[in-house]
DNA sequence: TAATCGCCATAGATACAGTCTATATCTCCT
DNA sequence: AGGAGATATAGACTGTATCTATGGCGATTA
């Protein structure tokens, strides 16, 4: 006779209390139920498992064996349903971001702010890579989500749009008679350009932006980082070509200025990267809804 | 939703496995049947197991915590259900019994020895004590089953008659002159009579006998062991009486014979107690087989 | 000694849920 | 394009876990 997992919840409840009533109140079962239920196991195994007195049942040596293994098995079944609420209630689990350095310091980290504070039990672990470095984690497992410029087209992602940001050219004060004027794009070729390296989508825009207009733009440099781009720019050593929401502050504190342009430079979107169909822990989906 | 740990077993092979098809031939289940158990699961913790492939089935995050616990608990269970098989086929386990020495010594131990040759695996415990201390050793469940004189009358106890003993006078050289005649009763008791100590059940059998036929029996001797009355006639010191079946090697080789008396004397049984309505190990219930 | 209380066991009815079969859908591979 | 192999879904069925009602047994109390 094939036996039933349910039964050693049972057999434990009655083993425990030493009464099938109270196991009975314990699993809001009726006393047959539970007495049923113990019976099953015992013809199961072939081996009485309880004395049955006139105040309760008591473990055979057999028994008393059983007793060891399922409550074991029991504290380990609790102990992964606990577990598992914690991971629902984000009291526990573990949220993995892929993304660039850039967007994780001007863009992810006031979430992520707001998300440990609110679920402190949660680990984070940030990944950067590129773009294409970011899908290929996701695809693989090792992240959760990803946060990357847009567009992306992929069969297997999900893409959520999220927060719109806008390229730009910015210029220090050693080219400070250009401020406030408006250029024109062949103009602008006139004085030393900083751009992003290569493979970056920025500098893929704005490559094509400038060929749709019949121009072709060639960087005086080419930095790695973002930081760079405003320190160079800072310097007096060209104009970068960067993302205006990151470098709101010098904007601001006017050691950087808004090289305006004769044409509207598009803006681009960040988006945030899922694997489509594919479930997203609970940690990822509280985090996705929080930036929207 | 409450969780059927049934479904546990399902997820573990599922699981393990990786693939739900794979689970359902190891469970003897259909596919729909497995697929069905791991969504009720999910939708009891109200997260995702597993991720969905066109290949089988990968363990989402929650699902690879849960398995951590899952797995540990199977295994336990699993070795419950071996051991449970063990201790049926008497491979493991343990055979309680209660007794004196001397049924121990000459009754029982021919039994034992055959009992641990059967099953090596069982573990042997004799708690040596008088008849009403077996009883109550019993009544504790200290032992499974007890070896004593009959005749017992207890409701609780199941009392399983065995074998047959005939209790005797013998006398060593010293009262060669005995050898081959009848006594009457009167006519023993003006030589040294041997008995067993106050408490024992021989011992009440004996004083009663003679208190039916008007006499009193009082011992020159009284010991504490089936040994010592044996030694003692042996020596000369007076007349023992004693279970014939334990001074056969004696009578045998001559340095002990039977004093006969013109009455009979009664045999006595020994009995196996158990309890009443109480279920017995399965390595109990094998010894008094082979004992019947 | 009778009565009562608290256990567990048993019997029989019922309803739910775990299973099955059949089919759909999807992905991957040829 | 089509087939193989995976999971999901739908709907019917059956088995069994559960319930209510009842009985028996032993211990405790009056």
């Amino acid at each position: 006779m094939a036996i039933n997992y349910e039964w050693y919840k049972v057999f434990y409840w009655a083993a425990k209390t030493g009464s099938l009533s109270q196991a009975a109140k314990a699993l809001y079962l009726t006393q047959p139920s539970v007495s049923h239920a113990i019976k099953q196991l015992e013809e199961g195994f072939g081996v009485a498992l309880f004395y049955r007195t006139s105040k309760g049942v008591e473990l055979t040596q057999e028994g008393a064996v059983l007793y060891e293994y399922i409550e074991q098995s029991q504290i380990l079944l609790s102990l992964a349903e606990e577990k598992m609420a914690a991971l629902k209630n984000l009291d526990s689990g573990e949220l993995r971001i892929g993304g660039s350095d850039s967007l994780f310091k001007h863009y992810v980290l006031p979430y992520l702010e707001q998300f440990h504070e609110r679920h402190p039990g949660v680990k984070l672990h940030l990944n950067h890579g590129t773009t294409p470095e970011v899908i290929t984690f996701l695809k693989e497992g090792r992240i959760d989500l990803g946060v990357v410029r847009m567009p992306i087209v992929d069969q297997q992602l999900q893409v959520t749009e999220s927060f719109q940001l806008q390229d730009c050219f910015v210029a220090g004060a050693r080219y400070a008679e250009l401020k406030g004027g408006v250029m024109s794009l062949d103009k602008l070729l006139q004085y030393p350009i900083i751009l992003f390296s290569r493979n970056s989508r920025a500098r893929m825009t704005i490559t094509e932006l400038f060929q749709g207009y019949g121009y072709s733009i060639k960087p005086e440099i080419e930095v790695g980082s973002v930081d760079l781009l405003i320190e160079f720019a800072r310097r007096g050593l060209g104009i970068s070509y960067v993302t205006r929401e990151f470098v709101s502050k010098e904007l601001e504190e006017g050691s950087l200025f808004e090289v305006r342009l004769d044409v509207s430079l598009p803006p681009s979107r960040v988006g945030i990267l899922t694997m489509r169909n594919m479930p997203l822990s609970s940690a990822a989906r509280a985090f996705i809804q929080l930036v929207r």
